[in-house]
DNA sequence: ACCGGAAATCAACAATCGTTTACATGGGGT
DNA sequence: ACCCCATGTAAACGATTGTTGATTTCCGGT
């Protein structure tokens, strides 16, 4: 037995994750979707050096080597995911915004509560760092472009000399939802925190209330 | 070529850590100190999986099979550097606290500010999951202890009715610092919500003290 | 019905991982 | 000074990883 306990393997010891779609003929641009689909569970909960090729492949129940067929490498589907996650947060983030009660309670259900299963999870992969230097070159870049919009979303002047305030506020509150999101997927603690809609009024609004607010308000002298 | 470019290696592409205590002449126990303390390092930015004996090794500049006589394993070495985790925040945290703005002070000092620049990782640390089933017991039972051990802190009653109440506010609490080191480590966005010793005055100062204060004042219905 | 080509699989590769065994080396007690 | 055991090194093993080339399988147009 030479290696025989080889890795705890970061935490997939008890994610078994599966297709949730069936692919029934066979076609490219389905198993393309398919892959990044579960690519992007994988990296997000298990990060991208403990997620394995064969992982996804066997997820979505096809050969591994279509992963480099259709992407080139890892690498290549890695950046596929970050592409599709950019995209869809680009999306849910262009429409208009009504007041400041709209950006917290769109944080909160986008982010927090999860209208859709895999929504959090994007925000956890805009966080895990791929090692690869164009792949977390996009990543930081996404990510504080994300927080300029959120400082712009809450009716904050971008030009004025007290901008770098806003982006610590703005910092803070993306912080508190990274925080909670990676708190409750890859820490087993789960429960109060995650809460329903109306946290809008409950601690978690009081908190981005606070961050949001007119930073004339009360911030320090 | 074959694996030409075999993987990214999650972060440490850019991550060259050596050792910062001499390791004169050949004593065990420093040695030890010398392995965890790199190790602590290694999994706390880069990821249990992600990091490897070898990179640890050569980072206190000693042969990797010194690892598995010491701790046995990797998985030992994780372990170890857990337990020594633990000891630090026990020690830390059990200090009396006076008042609220205590509460707040240490939080960011140690946490955020960090005092040792190895301090706000070993919270990092504790986030990590490693896959191992056991030290992922030990990692999830310390982290709730110390959210619980928060809210204790913040004078908050820990028999009433309203505790899940008091839960929350202290998660959410927990993970704005988590989602901070995250921000600042793993990701490239460093600088504006580090802040400095004014931060208790400043917006993370506000958060936390809305977050930490008597849950009857401002929270919902 | 049939064949062309895309779609998918199989089998093997080089590299790297954690681990182990055998060997070298230095320092302290007698 | 000498020995001896703990401390450290060197080299190799098996397993797993990402990747690739050859092969098979299935859908669609003629």
């Amino acid at each position: 037995m030479a290696n025989g306990m080889q890795a705890p393997s970061e935490s997939p010891g008890t994610g078994e994750q599966q297709a949730d779609e069936v692919r029934s003929g066979r076609d490219a641009t389905v198993t393309r979707r398919a892959l990044v689909r579960a690519a992007r569970r994988r990296f997000a909960t298990d990060g991208y050096r403990a997620t394995t090729v064969r992982q996804i492949a066997s997820d979505v129940g096809v050969n591994v080597a279509l992963i480099n067929r259709y992407f080139g490498s890892k690498e290549g589907l890695f950046e596929a995911c970050m592409n599709r996650t950019v995209d869809e947060l680009d999306t849910a983030n262009r429409a208009p915004v009504v007041g400041i009660d709209d950006v917290i309670g769109r944080l909160i259900t986008h982010v927090v509560e999860s209208p859709n299963a895999d929504d959090p999870l994007q925000l956890l992969l805009l966080l895990r760092s791929s090692g690869d230097e164009n792949a977390d070159r996009i990543r930081r870049r996404t990510l504080e472009s994300f927080t300029r919009r959120l400082a712009g979303a809450a009716g904050w002047s971008t030009g004025d000399p007290g901008t770098e305030h806003l982006l610590v506020r703005a910092q803070i509150a993306m912080a508190t939802m990274l925080g909670l999101v990676m708190l409750r997927t890859s820490t087993g603690v789960q429960p109060a925190a995650s809460a329903t809609s109306d946290d809008l009024t409950g601690p978690l609004g009081e908190v981005f209330r606070v961050l949001l607010a007119d930073p004339g308000s009360a911030s320090r002298a």
